[in-house]
DNA sequence: ACTTGATGGTAACATATGTTACTAATGGCG
DNA sequence: CGCCATTAGTAACATATGTTACCATCAAGT
């Protein structure tokens, strides 16, 4: 296994507790695989089952979901060190609930169910570090349920909040396009643009490109 | 240990692959609690820290969150056997982001959260099956996810496609109310009737009652 | 027997959101 | 440079959903 390889893992919440050596050791005991996508590659589709545990090692994929009328929502974006989909592994159903496509020139390192299983057995940190990582999806999927029940304005009001308490300003960067935050959010970009400038016209916010002014926290 | 609650125990998800005489044994080594709930009364509130793992005995818990203007959604309901709000005991931020309210008569059998750590690293099984317990629920929210971002026709047609095959028939009883119904959508009982109404002037649906017969599957 | 509260049902109106269409600015690329 | 794709922004209109109001029925409790 390579150094830049090492280094991700490292930086892997699965690893974590887990020394360099310790990871070196126990990948001696499973095979895995490096695979790559070039950007607009499927990584998972929709309905297919969940057969390996993977890390993302370089590069961006993006979780999303296609509702029956077309309308895409965008569940998450996975980069270096984040594993992919991983309560799906062991789920009882055990197949994508989501399209993963690469955005960027990907990375992801892969290991057979039965290889992470054996790997669980053998090591109890990692198994919890399993259950922790798992959990967390829990907790966003939550927030995220709780979202998607607000209307346009609440929704924006929410992103903008946390922004504010992420950058510690209240003038926040919005690093995604209208588009991409209209995914995010789920709405149309049409919808997003009118909520935002009515909460300009009513003095809330300023717009100023990439950048919104919280004037009301 | 009385026989009742090793029962429902035994059946708990947890406990699977775990012999009844495990069972008594493992839980000489910590301690637990059975907690008591009157119908009405708050199990878990929003925002307040999870600290123990719990199971449900007797009885039944409706899981909700509240939006900022008030509108309800209905997360989950439990029954006997089922765990209570598992991932955020491990979760990174583990306050509860429902609130959870016993509808009866309700026994919650209580473990504290180093006597469950504990339990996990003794027994590795009750370490996959917890990881298995908190990935299906990923696949739940990752279901649930996907019902909010659709329409309501779209919403009360996956409802029926679903039920048509739990109930192995297309004459769909439906247990909840409308109004629960309705919560169970996000959305208000009027428009649930409104588009109920619609879809069986289409002729799609047929309404009788508690029954809805599906035409077109 | 009589309230009372929950339920099922319908309708009119208000509001939020989706849809389509159009303009202007920007940045990459041959 | 000119071309093209992406992005930001605005507006008019259509549709979906929320809101309020009303009525009938039913079961639980006094």
């Amino acid at each position: 296994m390579n150094i830049e390889t090492l280094d991700v893992l490292m930086d892997c919440p699965l690893f974590s507790g887990i020394s360099r050596e310790e990871i070196v050791d126990v990948m001696h005991k499973v095979r895995y695989r490096i695979v790559n996508y070039h950007r607009g590659d499927l990584v998972a589709m929709a309905g297919a089952p969940c057969l390996y545990a993977e890390i993302v090692l370089s590069g961006e994929v993006v979780a999303s979901m296609m509702g029956p009328s077309g309308r895409i929502i965008q569940i998450t974006k996975r980069y270096p060190g984040n594993m992919l989909a991983p309560a799906f592994l062991f789920a009882k159903d055990n197949r994508y609930p989501v399209t993963v496509e690469a955005t960027k020139e990907t990375k992801v390192f892969r290991l057979l169910y039965d290889d992470m299983i054996q790997l669980m057995a053998s090591e109890p940190q990692l198994a919890m570090n399993y259950t922790r990582i798992v959990s967390n999806i829990v907790g966003f999927l939550t927030k995220k349920v709780g979202m998607l029940s607000m209307n346009v304005r609440e929704k924006i009001t929410l992103f903008l909040k946390e922004e504010c308490q992420r950058q510690q300003t209240n003038r926040v960067f919005v690093k995604m396009s209208r588009q991409e935050l209209a995914n995010y959010f789920g709405i149309q970009k049409y919808s997003l643009q009118r909520c935002l400038k009515s909460m300009q016209d009513d003095g809330v916010i300023k717009i100023d490109g990439k950048y919104i002014i919280v004037i009301y926290k």
